[in-house]
DNA sequence: CGGAATGTTGAGAGTTGTCAAACAGCGTGG
DNA sequence: CCACGCTGTTTGACAACTCTCAACATTCCG
């Protein structure tokens, strides 16, 4: 149940993440300045890392594995909030407390940098600061999008939605062109889904089939999909798909 | 149906968003730069400010009156995704094209400035950027806390909600202390709210109703609302409410 | 005064939630 | 090796909540 630190620090030039995180635009120097700080933690699978209204003294990136922000009601109802995957920041500078739940959904690691020298050195690297505003930008737009699906979308297209989200993800990490038929394996659990889509995991599981019976999607096992036609699933998401892949 | 421009700028030190808006942390000087390529434009009610999609030229801040930010399918199913009240910016620096449509929903008059010299400015002027980066974090957080509204509260919930969230800003403007009866008009129609919340218009009014014969609320007119007990009115929101009020 | 926009209320239908039972996969231990 | 129990998933029957469609009331403004 305990985080492992590591005090050994691979070098960030090797980092995996190295150009998609909030480190990304950093010079040599400032690379040098923040593998002072850094150190490494990793959890394991249905960890919780940080509580909701904890004092939060440390920030940092996922390296690798997958987390889940939620937040829940004093009734049990929980709401997911965000998914964290490798290179998305967790933590927010010049706050003190965490206002969710942030929950290892996979073995994780993280680089993590102590909160008052990380804000200290972001106040004096223009680099961190403006990638973290790209980031902290896309992510607001990412909870946007999908409080149009919370808000108004159906049952079966908020599954779809959820579908196309991993999809196109998925396909982003393996450099994959988004060709034809797609197959990726789903990372969360039905009830994850169902907390993420604003559903019940009864209806998740529902939907689920109904695609799979209409023939939108193929499963093997419970988590592994292959999605024959992206078109057709956006289609079923809801989403203007028309411009782009055929074309 | 035209926006007026104005060429006349009013001196920043007398602007009644100075202190919350994105120039709140600048310097002297800073706001000299910033006064040098602000211009002011005012739309009427209804006027749509930017649509989604299109190439935005220019960013600025609410000074007063409001709009909304909202996402519509091709269906014609509509979602909120903001609500810009006076102080809150509008625009994405570092973007190119607008994400939603951003429609005014009373008379409205803003603080613009072209987006390529406010980039620059930005760049050169870290107080602003860390303004923007707080301000963003905000806005952030206050879309997912509206996530846990769209997904898991009831349509009764929604709406006490909605109300708590309007009453207590109004509350910050005026700088009401919160005390016992609060009093304010809605800014919204029906319709409005129901595209805030993920709602039918017809289930909007019925809730409102219904809080209404069980004395949560009162109400004069359609927009006018007071609200007798604060405490009880974030009950019935299903928000962790016990703390403060009282104490 | 009349028409359009906004808001209220009712009846019935449909989608999703609730409760319940059963199945599948998987690691543990006899 | 197989029984066992745990977690995760599927499926069914029914109930409840919200939506849809419709009529009517109210307010705003020309």
């Amino acid at each position: 149940m305990t985080a492992t630190i590591q005090t050994i620090s691979p070098s960030c030039s090797d980092c995996p993440i190295r150009h998609r995180a909030v480190c990304a635009r950093c010079e040599m120097d400032e690379l040098e300045r923040l593998e002072e700080i850094k150190y490494y933690r990793s959890f394991e699978a249905g960890q919780t890392i940080i509580w909701s209204g904890d004092k939060m003294d440390f920030v940092g990136s996922v390296v690798s594995g997958i987390a889940t922000l939620t937040q829940t009601m004093e009734d049990g109802r929980t709401q997911m909030v965000g998914l964290l995957l490798p290179s998305d920041f967790v933590g927010r500078p010049g706050r003190e407390g965490a206002a969710y739940d942030v929950v290892a959904t996979t073995d994780i690691l993280m680089c993590c940098f102590r909160k008052k020298p990380f804000e200290k050195l972001m106040s004096e690297t223009p680099h961190i600061a403006h990638r973290l505003l790209e980031m902290t930008l896309d992510e607001l737009d990412a909870a946007r999008e999908w409080m149009l699906v919370l808000g108004r979308k159906t049952a079966r297209e908020k599954i779809a939605s959820l579908l196309s989200i991993i999809a196109r993800r998925d396909a982003s990490l393996t450099g994959d062109g988004g060709v034809r038929p797609m197959v990726f394996d789903l990372p969360l659990t039905r009830e994850a889904m169902a907390d993420y889509l604003g559903l019940t995991l009864e209806t998740v599981s529902r939907q689920i089939s109904a695609l799979k019976k209409d023939g939108v999607i193929h499963l093997e096992g419970k988590r592994h999909v292959t999605v024959p036609d992206m078109g057709r699933l956006m289609e079923e998401a809801g989403d203007d798909s028309d411009g782009g892949v055929f074309a």
